[in-house]
RNA sequence: GGCGACAUAGCCAAGUGGUAAGGCAACGGUCUGCAAAACCGUUAUUCAUCGGUUCAAAUCCGAUUGUCGCCUCCA
């Protein structure tokens, strides 16, 4: 099976084929940076993180570019309202840049700690100013757009297919009501390209039209086609940018080279709070910072991986406890692994029996992200392959090269791609504690053979206070790290 | 008001016409000096409700109820 993916565009599930074959172009619509990063970013990225880790893993060459939008923009069709950076700026007391230096390194932090891999670049809207001014002036000449008093905006009426994403369509009476707000626009639905900015307005930049500042659709449309192509792969993105904001880059890329923009459109889904939409007004939002304070990157990730990304994802502190719980078998799993690689006695036949086992994780695993990118049932395989391989390590003592082979299934999906099994199962502090454990471990040995149960009980209680687990087995004790 | 999505066990969540994945929690069991881990077993005759299509429906169609999202910046 080869990757198919649901497109938002046709409202179907189809093969991705990508333009070139073998490379991949994408582009995902990043932050504005004037807050921190929340729960409905790590959504988003974690999802495209996980899409284009399995489209290199199935030998695509993948190019992903996301931008930084640390233009301020107001709301869009609206010729009122404050900029966003410029009010946070307002309210700090400190220069807009300022704001959007201190959220771009939180932003860039708090993806990392995610263990979300960086894009192929990132782009920033205002390192594309004159391209931007380039786009619109091409409007202008083409007559899908109109200035009037420093402002630009796009004639919806000249491309008939506006909506053709969305699937929205003219709203009378809905635009009776703005008509009244807006006179200037020709069509209420007319959107800003570029916008005159007052002299209290910092971020400025001089323009055929005056001093102004972009409108913010048309970064993206500029920014993907200028490192992507004019058509190009997959455009991505949070669900709720879908109307308006992908659908104003289509009519905007689509007017200024006369090709289809993006083939394939990926929408995330949204992340609600206890039932209800997580948003900046609720004040109901969960940042990223505060939720890797009480979990793992791995928990935040299985977490909002075990959901589809189509669907939305309730957050719960219950939710996520729940399924971060069940990463402990793999990390065990893992720990068990990675000792057992290490011997050299034992033959150096695989059994078929774990040969097939890890075949079979491979392909189903990979078939279900092939799917849509199913990562709920790639989990799902992934745990019960943990379970079989455990089974199976009960009945006959592994040799290293099949604790290797089980050990690159888990490595290649649990931790590469899905980030979701602990890098350091057993893990080392900033000292070397294992001859520490050792030691510890020996000496409890004797004690038990002793009889002194008492202290053996009461180190091992102790040890966990520390942070270490230790485990009595049939094979001698093993310890790992909580 | 317009557009769209979703309703699956105590909780989270797959399922894309062929007879209900997986995780959490709970309760038994094996193993153990005990504990932990691991493994085995039990927990939805049923998928919001009511109709319809079909040999066959959680899956397709219609209606009803409920929840959520978008239509204003937001991932």
């Amino acid at each position: 099976m080869s990757v198919h993916l649901y497109n938002s565009m046709t409202r179907t599930k189809e093969e991705f084929k990508p333009l070139t074959e073998g490379q991949v172009g994408i582009y995902v619509c990043g932050p504005t940076v004037y807050g921190p990063p929340h729960l409905g970013h790590a959504k988003s990225y974690i999802t495209f993180d996980v899409l284009v880790k399995h489209l290199r893993g199935r030998g695509m060459q993948v190019r992903y570019v996301q931008n930084i939008t640390d233009v301020g923009h107001l709301t869009d069709n609206a010729d009122s309202g404050e900029d966003k950076i410029q009010k946070q700026a307002r309210i700090d007391r400190v220069h807009p840049l300022e704001i959007v230096d201190r959220y771009m390194f939180q932003y860039f932090t708090d993806m990392e700690a995610l263990k979300i891999a960086h894009p192929s670049f990132y782009v920033r809207a205002t390192q594309h100013i004159g391209e931007q001014i380039e786009a619109v002036q091409i409007l202008l000449n083409k007559g899908h757009a109109y200035e009037i008093g420093g402002n630009v905006y796009f004639d919806v009426n000249s491309f008939p297919q506006y909506g053709k994403l969305s699937g929205r369509v003219l709203d009378e009476q809905r635009e009776a009501v703005r008509v009244e707000a807006r006179s200037e626009k020709r069509n209420p639905r007319d959107f800003a390209l570029w916008k005159k900015a007052e002299p209290i307005h910092i971020l400025q930049w001089n323009s055929p039209w005056g001093r102004g500042y972009p409108g913010w659709h048309i970064e993206c449309s500029v920014m993907s086609t200028k490192y992507l192509g004019e058509t190009f792969d997959i455009h991505g993105g949070g669900l709720e940018n879908m109307f308006p904001h992908h659908e104003c880059e289509i009519a905007q890329s689509e007017c200024v080279t006369g090709k289809t923009f993006a083939r394939y459109w990926v929408h995330n889904n949204m992340v609600t709070v206890d039932g209800v939409k997580m948003g900046k007004s609720l004040g109901n939002f969960k940042t990223c910072r505060d939720l890797l304070t009480r979990h793992s990157a791995e928990a935040i990730r299985v977490f909002i991986l075990s959901t589809h990304y189509r669907s939305p994802t309730n957050y719960t502190e219950e939710a996520i406890s729940a399924a971060a719980a069940g990463l402990t078998r793999l990390a065990v799993l893992k720990a068990f692994l990675e000792t057992a690689s290490k011997g050299t006695e034992g033959t150096n036949a695989v059994s078929c029996d774990i040969s097939t086992l890890c075949h079979d994780a491979d392909r189903q695993i990979g078939e279900a992200l092939d799917n849509d990118l199913d990562t709920p049932g790639a989990i799902a395989h992934l745990y019960t392959f943990a379970t079989a391989f455990n089974r199976l390590a009960a009945q006959t003592p592994l040799s290293p090269i099949e604790a290797r082979e089980g050990l690159a299934v888990l490595k290649r999906w649990g931790e590469d791609l899905l980030g979701i099994v602990p890098v350091s199962a057993v893990g080392k502090g900033v000292a070397d504690v294992e001859p520490l454990m050792d030691l510890i471990i020996e000496l409890r040995k004797e004690l038990k053979t002793a009889k002194r149960y008492d202290l053996a009980d009461k180190i091992r209680d102790q040890i966990k206070i520390a942070g270490f687990t230790i485990e009595d087995t049939r094979e001698g004790s093993r310890w790992r790290r909580l």
